[in-house]
RNA sequence: CGGGGUGUAGCGUAGCCCGGUCAUCGCGCCUGGUUUGGGACCAGGAGGUCGCAGGUUCGAAUCCUGCCACCCCGACCA
């Protein structure tokens, strides 16, 4: 295994071969951007999928869901929007194939050629606001606060596992509101969901802001998102969510009748994350000797592993270890005793490791004559000897340490790569030595925005929310400006 | 689509410049035995259209031509 895992992006592949493969789809290289999710990966998913989901809940959003395919003029409705997508869609043009004249071979069906070509959603506002058209029709349908778990398809030129793949998995929420106060407070609520799941769950600190008018979503008025920064220094959006005005409303033709009676547009919000954020937990909290899963998503949070000879200490190992076992699962915690007489302790020390369990245990004959266990933790990858009464607390409390040193260990290192500068040599500097955030005026300007993406390579992440008002010169142009904003190298 | 690189067993590779017991080595896999507190050891074994198609040659993994695929950089991209 290559060292220096956490100085290049192409190394975290080795990371993900525990939860995903690229797949093998040789003789189609169309989907060759696909992923295969392995169980241990897709295990990691639905957690995730399960918290968001409460969250969600708890906010007063509901569950739906709505075609894959997209007739091809609703697309067309929204003109940003289509301008933003066009470029990435897969496209139905036939419905049927047949035996060839060879016999052999299938081709497609010319009889069966669509009237209209659907397309596999890039995203689904446009044919989630054509049915929104039929349900809204009085301020008392709203608001409407929908999500929706789904694939997407987005043929992009070049893909990066996990970060950019043609298929993904995501939810996507999408609300009407009766005002735009209201629909940008739903925007702003979802970036804070967001930010918290993010930061509590995942143990990945996030940069809370809004996106320049360049950087923003196809069709929003606003983009909200979340910045993280990865351990190579490059920044990674983890999540958005757009105020989307009236935009859709109005290429959807989506009226309601206020309080007053008079018929108006709706206001709309769309937010999403989709499974780039494995790629973030990987490329966030795992080191050289492999994964290192917050225990909050750990599929297995706990592993036994005994140490034996012969069946007698095994059997004697096997009560002690099926005992703790159920103990921990009373308490809800995810314990695998792996028993397996095919492997050498040490093997299965480096195979947890690389999966990133939190919590090892290991039970051998010394342990069954002092009544101890001993226990290793992923995070620190240092081993403590526990009584046997203490165990069942020594290891819960252990995972919420660990779950808490996860987050404390990434704030830090992205605290320590926002740097301040004033001068454009510094910014370049910073971007090429340092890496991470740079944080530095601006005049406000996409053109200024645009020619030091052609400089450096680096865009606007975010103008953060919680920034100070501030005044000062535009680190490129000199130009007056109000505020500091964010600037890396992004994936 | 431009620039660069790679393609040999499930994975990672040597060999290619200088054609001829060259199909190499490691991991993994199978069998038997000994092992088991940090990736075990010994012995034996299975597994390969050398990316594909032509060409040169007595003879091609090796040289030539074309094609295909993959990777990286760029264009593109919430």
């Amino acid at each position: 295994m290559s060292k220096n895992l956490t100085k290049r992006s192409e190394d975290y592949s080795k990371w993900y071969n525990e939860l995903v493969v690229k797949a093998d789809l040789a003789e189609n290289s169309a989907v060759k951007g696909c992923m295969v999710i392995k169980p241990y990966g897709y295990a990691i998913w639905e957690k995730m999928q399960a918290e968001l989901d409460r969250m969600f809940k708890e906010t007063g959003h509901q569950n739906a869901y709505f075609p894959l395919f997209i007739p091809k003029s609703f697309f067309s409705k929204e003109a940003s929007h289509v301008d933003g997508f066009a470029k990435e869609c897969a496209v139905v043009t036939h419905y049927r194939l047949r035996t060839a004249a060879d016999g052999k071979t299938i081709e497609v069906d010319p009889d069966a050629k669509l009237e209209e070509e659907l397309i596999v959603r890039p995203t689904s506002e446009t044919i989630i606001w054509n049915t929104y058209k039929g349900w809204i029709q009085s301020y008392r349908d709203l608001p409407l606060l929908i999500n929706q778990w789904a694939n997407v398809v987005r043929w992009e030129m070049r893909t990066r596992l996990f970060l950019r793949t043609a298929e993904f998995l995501w939810q996507e929420g999408h609300t009407a509101h009766a005002t735009q106060t209201e629909a940008i407070a739903e925007a702003e609520q979802m970036v804070n969901v967001y930010a918290e799941f993010a930061e509590n769950f995942m143990a990945i600190p996030v940069i809370k802001g809004i996106k320049t008018e360049n950087e923003r979503f196809a069709g929003a008025v606003e983009t909200y998102c979340i910045e993280a920064l990865m351990q190579d220094g490059k920044a990674l959006q983890a999540g958005t969510s757009h105020f989307l005005g009236q935009n859709f409303a109005k290429a959807f033709d989506v009226k309601f009748a206020n309080k007053e009676g008079k018929q108006d547009y709706v206001w709309a919000t769309s937010w999403g994350v989709s499974t780039r954020l494995m790629g973030a937990l990987v490329m966030t909290h795992s080191d050289d000797n492999g994964l290192v899963l917050p225990p909050n998503l750990a599929p297995i949070q706990v592993v036994i592993v005994p140490i034996y000879k012969g069946d007698e200490q095994f059997d004697a190992i096997s009560v002690e270890a099926k005992q703790l076992m159920a103990r921990l699962r009373k308490l809800g915690i995810s314990v695998k005793y792996d028993d397996r007489d095919t492997h050498k302790p040490g093997f299965k020390f480096n195979e947890y490791e690389l999966k990133g369990v939190p919590l090892r245990v290991a039970i051998g004959p010394n342990d069954l004559a002092n009544g101890t266990f001993e226990v290793a933790r992923r995070d620190t990858l240092t081993k403590e000897t526990v009584i046997s009464a203490d165990i069942v607390t020594y290891i819960q409390d252990m995972l919420e340490q660990i779950q808490q040193n996860l987050f404390t260990k990434a704030l830090d290192f992205r605290n320590s790569h926002i740097t301040e500068v004033n001068t454009f040599e510094e910014f370049k500097d910073v971007l090429s030595n340092k890496t991470g955030f740079v944080s530095a005026h601006w005049d406000g300007t996409t053109a200024t925005e645009e020619k030091i993406k052609e400089l450096t390579k680096a865009t606007i992440r975010c103008i953060a929310l919680d920034r100070v008002e501030e005044a000062g010169t535009c680190v490129f142009t000199g130009a007056p400006s109000q505020g500091r904003v964010l600037f890396a190298k992004a994936y």
